[in-house]
DNA sequence: CAACCACTTTACGTTAACGTCAACGTCGTC
DNA sequence: GACGACGTTGACGTTAACGTAAAGTGGTTG
């Protein structure tokens, strides 16, 4: 029940609604519930670019957004490669040419059309589902009764 | 365009409904655009149990939709290991004793929460696809017009 | 000051899901 | 009867995504 010294850790915050707010690499890993070798991996691939203060890592609300897409990603079944790619041309984006950036709207069509695919697959999946549990509970009557 | 031996194979067909269609591994792996090695491994793990004919293997419509299932559930971020269990619970439910099924009961429901998870987390990305993409087109907007 | 965290780097290990290659059998056909 | 297409087993290779262990650093706490 420490208090966590990142708090402090801001110089002279003159705004109110500005979150100035950072985390050390095991408070984002029990956020996430990863470990932090995990999010150091992560920033090996170049999905995280946290500050540094000497060697230990200092991590803003920035890369905990990040932190979470990627996660989200990961949930979707994309690769860490896929999204590094989209995390770095998003960050190139305002200086980034027509040609990036019409490569950038070709990866999102080609996301979307993933998971209008999976959507279909949940549905068709759910229905499975309902079935096999249908079926089991019956079974599962007629034991009970016999 | 060879018409497959397989059509072939079956023993005078009484029924006009039932389709005892038969299929090799090749046709199937293009079917489902993978590789016949594919096709091995998920029988080497359990997910698949063909008939032999001598050394061949010959699919039925069973192996056929065991297949399409295992490959939606890849999609959806299933371990094959995972598959299995359902699989053979599922294969096993008649006279599995109540114990099986209830255990069955809670990984659907497993399944389940992982699905509505999965829902959200489209939804989520879908906003942030259509955000990035908004970005993006606005700035080859601003690229055109100079 | 010693002990104890939390953090660091380096490096090797591990698991799942196949790919790849070799070496062979079996058809149909030219 | 050689050839090509397809099938088989077996073994080893590969990739992604971390786990794990070793050895060191830096701060605070009793």
């Amino acid at each position: 029940m420490n208090i966590s010294k990142a708090e402090v850790s801001s110089p002279a915050n003159g705004s109110l609604t500005r979150q100035r707010r950072t985390y050390s690499i095991g408070e984002l890993a029990r956020m996430f519930e990863v470990t932090p070798r995990t999010i150091r991996f992560y920033e090996q691939e170049g999905l995280l670019a946290p500050e540094r203060r000497g060697q230990t890592r200092i991590y803003h609300e920035k890369d905990r957004v990040r932190l979470k897409l990627t996660l989200r990603g990961k949930r979707l079944g994309f690769s860490l490669a896929e999204i590094r790619e989209v995390i770095e041309m998003y960050d190139a984006m305002p200086d980034g040419n027509a040609r990036q950036l019409k490569r950038l709207l070709e990866i999102l069509a080609d996301k979307r059309s993933n998971m209008e695919r999976q959507l279909e697959d949940i549905r068709l999946m759910q229905r499975e589902l309902d079935d096999v549990e249908m079926r089991a509970r019956e079974v599962l009557e007629r034991l009970d009764q016999s």
